[in-house]
Order: C-alpha cells, then sequence, then structure tokens
DNA sequence: CTTGCCGACCTTACAGCGTAAGGTTAGTTT
DNA sequence: AAACTAACCTTACGCTGTAAGGTCGGCAAG
C-alpha cells in the first residue's frame, strides 16, 4: 500500500490526498469557525481546495458527515483502567466530555442529535456503566445510574455551550451577561418575580462550581458510600 | 368565493383567516408528524391551503417560526402557586416538562437549540427558582441549584425522546431493543465489555422508574431535609 | 358613492443547497 | 501497451428560504 506522498512524483504543489479524516476535520474546524449553519458541502471543498462532488469519494452523504463530526469529537474520550477508583472514573468521564463540548461548542450539539456512529455513541456509556459496576451497584441499577448520570452532564454541557449555537445567540439564563439582561427587565414582575430580582446574579455564577457541585449532588446520591470514599486522590 | 372574513354569517368559510398561532400549531403538527426535515415553508403552506410566501404575512422567518414552536410547546407549563410546598412544585415542573417533550418529541429538542422567546427560555427557570428559594436557599446557592436541576431533566428528555430525532433512528442506549442489539453485540468485545453483556437488559429498564429514581436523586441532594419532608405523597 | 389606503394573499425570481450521473485524468497492474 | 481504478471535476436537477412586486377585497374618510 504506497503513499504518493510529496517526494514521489507529484512534482508541483503536491495537494495532499484528501482522506476521510482529513474531510471531517475540515468539516469540524468549519463548524467551530462559523456555525453549522455555514457548513455546505460546497463551502467545505471549497476550504479543502476541491470541488463538492468530490467529498463523495470519502463521505457517503451529509448527513453521515455530520455523525462523523460528532463521533470525532467524542474521540477525545477514552475509557480509563477499570483499576482506578470508581468515582474517580465518573469524574473524569465528566471532565473530558466538558473539555470535549468546549473545545468544539458547535459540534457537540450533534453528539445528542445526530445519528452517530454505535462505538462512539455508546463509549461514555460503557465508562459510566463499568465504574457503577465496580462501585458493587446491580446491573439494573447501573444502568439506572449512568442513564441519570449522562443525563446530567450532558444536560448541563448542552445548557453551558447553547447560549451560542450556530452562531446566534440564544435565550437562557447562560446568555444574562450581555444585552439580553434588560429583556429579562421588561419581563412582567408578577410572574417572574425571581428571575427579575435576581437578573444580574446569574452572571456572576461560576459554571465551573455550579458544574462541579452538580456532579458532586449526583455522585453522593447514586455512588454507596463505600465507593465515595474508596480513593484518597489529590485536591 | 367573493364572501370572506364577513365573521358573522359566513358559515361556510372557505378559508379561516390564518393568523400566527394557527401557522405555529399546523408547523409544530408538521414536526411532530413527519419529522422536523420535512419542515419546509412551502410544505406548511400546503398544509394551510396557502402558498409559501402568505407564511411572512404572519412569522418573519423560518429561524423565528422555529422559536415560536418551542415556546409553543412551553405554554404547557404553567408556574405553580408559591402556597404548594417546593418539593412538589419541582416534582410537577418535571413532569411537566416530560409530558410536554413526550407531546412533541420531534420539537422539544428546538427548546434547547432554537433561538427562543425570553419569557418561554426563563419560565422553568423561574418556577425551579422560586422552590430552591421558598425551600430556605440562598441566591447564589438557589441559582446554582435550579441550573443543576433542570439540566439533569432536559438531558434525561433529550435523551429519552433522543433515539428519535427528525425521522431517523440514533445510537443511544434507548434504542438498543430494535435491531441495533446486533450492532451492540458486535462491538469489540474488550472495549466494551459490560455494554455487550448487558444489551439484552437496557431494554427491560424502565425509563419511567430511571427518570423517578434520578429526579429522586436531584431532589434529596439539592433540597434540604427540612423541604424535602415538608409534604407527604403517595408512594 | 367614490377614493385611497391597507393588509392578506399570490406570482415570479434568485442564489444556494445536497447529490445523481457521467466525464477526465493519473498511477498502478497486467 | 492495454486495462483497470481511484480521485477528482462538470453538469444538471429538484429542492430550499425569501426578496420584490402584483392583485384584490374591505374599510375609513372625502
Amino acid at each position: 500500500m504506497p503513499r504518493t506522498t510529496a517526494s514521489s512524483s507529484s512534482r508541483k504543489t503536491a495537494r495532499a490526498p484528501l482522506d476521510q479524516t482529513r474531510v471531517v476535520r475540515a468539516a469540524v474546524d468549519i463548524a467551530n469557525a462559523h456555525g453549522t449553519d455555514a457548513l455546505s458541502m460546497r463551502a467545505l471543498a471549497a476550504e479543502l481546495g476541491v470541488e463538492a462532488m468530490s467529498l463523495y469519494s470519502h463521505v457517503p452523504s451529509k448527513e453521515v458527515l455530520l455523525g462523523l463530526m460528532a463521533a470525532h469529537v467524542m474521540d477525545a474520550i477514552d475509557i480509563p483502567p477499570r483499576t482506578l477508583p470508581p468515582l474517580k472514573r465518573l469524574q473524569r468521564l465528566a471532565t473530558d466530555l466538558r473539555e470535549a463540548a468546549h473545545a468544539h461548542p458547535a459540534v457537540f450539539p450533534l453528539v445528542v442529535l445526530a445519528p452517530l456512529d454505535m462505538r462512539a455513541a455508546v463509549r461514555p456509556t460503557e465508562i459510566a456503566l463499568q465504574a457503577f459496576l465496580d462501585a458493587g451497584l446491580s446491573d439494573q441499577r447501573a444502568i439506572r445510574s449512568q442513564r441519570v448520570f449522562l443525563s446530567f452532564v450532558r444536560g448541563y454541557l448542552l445548557w453551558e455551550i447553547g447560549g451560542f449555537t450556530a452562531g446566534r445567540w440564544r435565550a437562557s439564563d447562560a446568555t444574562l451577561q450581555p444585552a439580553s439582561l434588560a429583556e429579562v427587565k421588561a419581563l412582567d414582575a408578577a410572574e417572574f418575580p425571581e428571575t427579575r430580582r435576581l437578573a444580574a446574579t446569574f452572571s456572576r455564577i461560576s459554571p465551573d462550581q455550579a458544574f462541579a457541585e452538580g456532579l458532586a449532588s449526583m455522585l453522593s446520591s447514586l455512588l454507596p458510600a463505600a465507593a465515595r470514599t474508596a480513593s484518597r486522590g489529590k485536591r
């Protein structure tokens, strides 16, 4: 299987041979830079110095491409060794997912919404499942706990990055710091008393702290006490 | 038919006058029936017996229409009286949201993803905020708790309905009961031992029970004990 | 009653989309 | 030298959202 590297025969400018990975990565870059709406097959091809139809040699359809993009983002998550204490594994899973979401805010929603490669879709499930089982939970409880745990993590991340979707700001309590604070102040005082009263406070809450606290809440009620104290880690 | 809009007497109304509410409701119906992908301005117009451009008298753009659809779904949630115990209010909020998601599975993701009317976006926040404040939490803790609580609920619902998005099945542990069980069995045994072992068990977990259990976990760690026992509910 | 406005609706048109079909090459194999 | 093949290009089709402007009925003011 010879590679046509720059040396062999392409005397001028050597266009790299363009495989699926390069296509997917360019797609992720465009989505992160200009929003999912800006990702068209023509724009993607242009980015790669190629015509639109050439992409179909490497990707069967745009829908599949979106799934590959989501899977690409999930590649940053790997399965930790089972020798680690379950608590640590779950914490690491959560922070890995969070970092992936922050690194690719426009693509991350596809993890929840796009038809996704089974491998990439199931990896977080496997990690959490192992951790809960190793913590001593029954099969049934482990499945339920993993579902609850991942629901929280994905829901939180979607909220956290969700203020900015497809290049456009949405309304959520994550977006109250820009100009939309005025919009909140304009809400009906009788119907939304607390939101109005706390409008300025929302932006002073640290998302990191809220995430860490939520995580701690989840784990303290989902993990048995033994597993919670099993490890004395740093920090 | 020369007689139109004559209000009073025309019983045979060839065509009702078509306001924004009717447009939004028809859009929701199409999305629920045939998936979000099938919702085009032309299809929507046809459903209403009208040409595509006529819709722009009632809706400024498709993007805004999607937001209106999401807001329409959220209209099913109302703010419970503050005389109810906080625990009850949070439980009701969760089940109201769940019913809304089940009633409009194709539209619900827009609540998380589409640019949304501030009123509709903020109502769940207000409800949860009131409940946590009334349970005795400080402003800061109430904001964080509300965020964690709603993250779980939205994340869970997105997972629950998310197996079926835009008329297409995605990979998730919610979809293991159809043919994709075989796909899971084909995964690498060394990398996904537990998922493979439990593949058939996933479909036997009751989503209702997992939701109720997750809710109980959240509330037991987010609400102070006093607020948790304030009311004696059933089961 | 006429006049003029107004808003709901329609017609036409355009740029951009995903992708089906088939053509052109260059590199490897026979 | 001929055949095969994989990567790329060209063209074309039916669809999309929507800008621009036309038609027409009902209502308010003259």
